[in-house]
RNA sequence: GCUCCCAUCGUCUAGUGGCCCAGGACACCGCCCUCUCAAGGCGGGAACACGAGUUCGAACCUCGUUGGGAGCGCCA
């Protein structure tokens, strides 16, 4: 055990875990957990680990275990160890129950679950808070078999439980307002609050780092900590994201699924960015890079209250990491886009170029992907409208002519296809406008795209062309 | 009902007793630029929940009120 000594010597290394329970999809709050607690262990070279919480047998699915991976993956919150299972750790739960009851620290317990139910009730009914009454704390009842049969925690009657969250501040409950709960169930499986203790001893975590909705359950596990005597990590509670009404975040109303923001045309880093500025800050400053993010975080700058998600700020952010990535980067994404919607990407202009000329006009890249189609498919619609103001005038076929011949043989680069648009208006006497919006609604049927000579040039010489005499023959018609 | 938590512009927030008749960002409005739509530039309106204290002085400290939220499971 030489070793052993050695090891305690070196100073504890921070470990942050993000304990999702697979009952659903990685939703946008336990995105901002995880984003958080990663954040906290890279900043103090910490390590981040996983685990997945999946003791509800009934609940759990595997399939909801590959959809947690796979949207920590796409926002590229990488642990740094293989995920634990809970249900891998049945044997250990028993071990540490056992240990708990041979030392008195918790006993076997026989009521149904009506017999609990009436016991609340009647809580209630005096105005107390419901809660078990202790029945067989002082039984000593040894054990038998019995579909009943349930170890409940021996807590602590006197006095408090204190602690420093590092988000909320000094917290403290009175024992006498903690029951004795149950540790493991009648089906053998052990409750989530005596899970977790011994889960976080055993994986070394440091600072627990959860949603508020977890402070009420924080003393409970702390007489755990204690029972057991292990040291208390540190917490912090991070308060809850509501939605832009101020309710809880619902499937019904709004995305939920961090790969429903994928899908939505969200890019990973912006929703990172979006969700750091949630509930933190560091001063004014409101772009993150990842760099940053590791540099400046800290649990303790977290912000107290409750926030709202705003989706405005959110397209705002994502718009501004399409303007001001490399084009390049955003590519296989955008490509995906792509795909989703049925384009093929090799039969039209190269992305980088299209993304380029739609990032300052769109806020996703699904809607990029969407104003992308007039270049990758024919036109198959005309708005009238357009049509009947821009083409059906005295100008616009001359203009629709006079572009055509020129185009046919310039260089087909944006550059030399503006100075032949110039050329046209310079010849015909016309305002650029009276130029560009017959072009324009040939191009694409429509009165708006990006700037004309950008719009012709993706369209790619051949189709332009046959897109100029497409439009002649309904400006004349 | 009981316990715990929270409270600055519509939203995210800065602010930790004087630098604040409150700053930034998103959104909104106006102007400029302009081949459309955007993007961009410039400007504008917009908040310390309320009431008592403490203090020479309070967005910041204390108490109360009101309003929100969470929890009170053999769910996590």
């Amino acid at each position: 055990m030489v070793q052993f000594r050695f090891l305690r010597r070196i100073p504890m290394t921070v470990r942050t875990r993000f304990a999702p329970s697979p009952t659903g999809f990685l939703h946008i709050g336990g995105a901002r957990t995880a984003l958080y607690c990663w954040l906290e262990a890279r900043r103090r070279g910490g390590e981040f680990v996983l685990r997945i919480e999946d003791t509800d047998r009934e609940r759990s699915t595997e399939e909801a275990v590959k959809a947690i991976l796979d949207a920590m993956h796409w926002l590229d919150l990488d642990a740094d160890e293989a995920p634990v299972y809970q249900t891998h750790r049945l044997d250990r739960y028993k071990q540490v129950a056992e240990k708990l009851l041979a030392e008195g620290k918790a006993y076997y317990a026989y009521e149904s679950k009506d017999e609990i139910e009436a016991m609340r009730d009647a809580a209630m009914a005096k105005g107390e808070k419901p809660r078990y009454n202790g029945y067989y704390r002082d039984r000593n009842e040894a054990f038998r078999e019995d579909p009943n049969r349930v170890i409940r925690f021996r807590n602590p009657q006197e006095g408090s439980v204190v602690f420093e969250d590092k988000v909320k501040g000094r917290i403290e409950f009175a024992n006498s307002e903690l029951d004795d709960l149950v540790i493991f169930r009648s089906d053998g499986w052990p409750t989530y609050n005596f899970a977790v203790v011994v889960d976080d001893i055993d994986m070394r975590i440091t600072e627990v780092i959860r949603g508020d909705d977890h402070v009420n359950n924080t003393p409970r596990q702390i007489n755990i900590y204690h029972a057991l005597g292990a040291p208390v990590p540190e917490f912090a509670h991070l308060p809850m994201i509501l939605d832009k009404e101020g309710k809880k975040l619902s499937k019904r109303t709004n995305s939920v699924s961090v790969m429903e923001y994928r899908e939505d045309g969200y890019l990973p880093h912006a929703i990172l960015n979006y969700l750091v500025r949630l509930g933190w800050s560091h001063g004014d400053q409101e772009i993150f890079s990842r760099e940053e993010m590791v540099k400046l975080f800290d649990t303790a700058d977290v912000n107290k209250a409750a926030s709202r998600f705003d989706t405005e700020k959110l397209n705002w952010l994502n718009q501004h990491y399409l303007k001001s990535d490399e084009p390049a980067t955003l590519v296989p994404e955008f490509e995906w886009h792509l795909q989703r919607i049925g384009i093929d990407a090799s039969k039209g202009p190269a992305p980088a170029e299209v993304i380029v000329a739609l990032r300052d006009r769109v806020h996703t890249l699904k809607e990029m992907a969407e104003r992308a189609k007039i270049w990758y498919s024919p036109i198959t619609e005309w708005d009238d409208k357009a049509v009947a103001k821009h083409l059906q005038n005295d100008s616009a076929p001359r203009v629709l002519d006079e572009a055509k011949a020129l185009l046919a043989a310039v260089e087909w680069q944006p550059e030399p296809i503006h100075q032949v648009i110039e050329q046209v208006a310079a010849r015909l006497e016309l305002g650029m406008g009276k130029i560009a919006q017959p072009l324009r609604v040939a191009m694409t049927g429509t009165q708006v795209s990006p700037s004309i000579d950008h719009t012709i040039y993706l369209c790619g010489r051949e189709e332009a062309l046959k897109r100029i005499d497409a439009a002649l023959v309904r400006a004349r018609g």
